[in-house]
DNA sequence: ATATCATTTCGTCATTTCGCGAACGGACGA
DNA sequence: TCGTCCGTTCGCGAAATGACGAAATGATAT
C-alpha cells in the first residue's frame, strides 16, 4: 500500500508530471529542469526528492552537479508502470509539447553556463 | 494533461485506493462503503465524486440507493490502465487483504438493515 | 584557506485537501 | 400528504501540500 500509494502521490501534481516527461530518454541536471519549469531551485529540488523515494528517478553526483534520469534497473515494477502510463498519456498533450521545444534551446547551452545566467540575468 | 492528472490525484489517497479494491469484479452501494471504510456517508460520498469525475467509477441509481462500480466501457484508457496497475499493487496488501474480508462478512447483511443499523447503533 | 558555486534543508506562508456534522433533495411507504 | 430514509451538497476546522527565500552543505577553483 505504501509504495503504490507513494507513486501515485508522487505523480499526482503536473510540475512533477513535467519533469517526468522531460527526462524521458534524457539524463538532466537540476539546473536544467529549474530553467525548463520556472521555479525556485529549493521548489525542484524538494520535487526531485518526492520523485526520488517513489523509486521513480534515479540520481547521479557529479562534482557539483545532480543528474536525474528515470530509474531503471532501480524502480520497483509499480513505479515503472505508472511512469510508462504517464508518458503515453501525455504524447499528445500540448504543455508537454512545448516543453519538449523549450527544452532543446535549454540543452544547446552548456550547463555550466546556464546556472551562471541564472543569477544573473533572472528573465 | 488534466485526465491524467486527475486519475493520478484521484488515486493518491489511500481511502480511495481501499475504495477501488473494494469495487473489483463487484458493485456496492454507498452504505456498504461507508460500513467498510469507516468514515462519514459525506466523506465517501465525496470520494467517489472524485473517483466518478476522473472516470475511474461508474454510478447508477435505484430508488434510494446509489450503486458504484469500476468504470469499463465509459472509462478513458489512462483510467482503465491506471486501475489495473493499482488492483495488482494492492493484491497482496494487508490491509486491502482484511478489507476484503471485512467486507465479505457486510455482503452478508441486506444493504436495506445495514443502513438502518448505522443510524441506530453508532458502533 | 577562502571564495564561489550547485544543490539541499529549513522556516514560513498561501492554497488545497480531508474529515465531520448540518442542511438539503429526491424517493419510498404509511 | 407526511414522515422516513439514502445520498449529496455546504460550511467549517485540521492537516497536508507546494511555493519561496534564507541558511546550511558539499565540492571546486583561486
Amino acid at each position: 500500500m505504501r509504495e503504490i500509494l507513494g507513486v501515485m502521490k508522487a505523480l499526482a501534481d503536473e510540475n512533477r508530471l513535467r519533469i517526468v516527461a522531460a527526462l524521458h530518454g534524457r539524463e538532466l541536471c537540476l539546473c536544467q529542469i529549474v530553467e525548463l519549469l520556472g521555479l525556485a531551485n529549493s521548489t525542484v529540488s524538494r520535487h526531485m526528492s518526492i520523485l526520488y523515494q517513489a523509486r521513480i528517478v534515479q540520481s547521479r553526483k557529479d562534482g557539483r552537479w545532480s543528474y536525474f534520469r528515470l530509474a531503471e534497473q532501480d524502480a520497483t515494477p509499480a513505479a515503472l508502470d505508472a511512469v510508462s502510463l504517464v508518458l503515453q498519456s501525455l504524447q499528445q498533450d500540448g504543455k508537454i509539447r512545448a516543453d519538449a521545444q523549450r527544452l532543446k534551446q535549454i540543452l544547446r547551452v552548456d550547463p555550466e553556463i546556464l546556472c551562471q545566467r541564472r543569477s544573473e540575468s533572472p528573465c
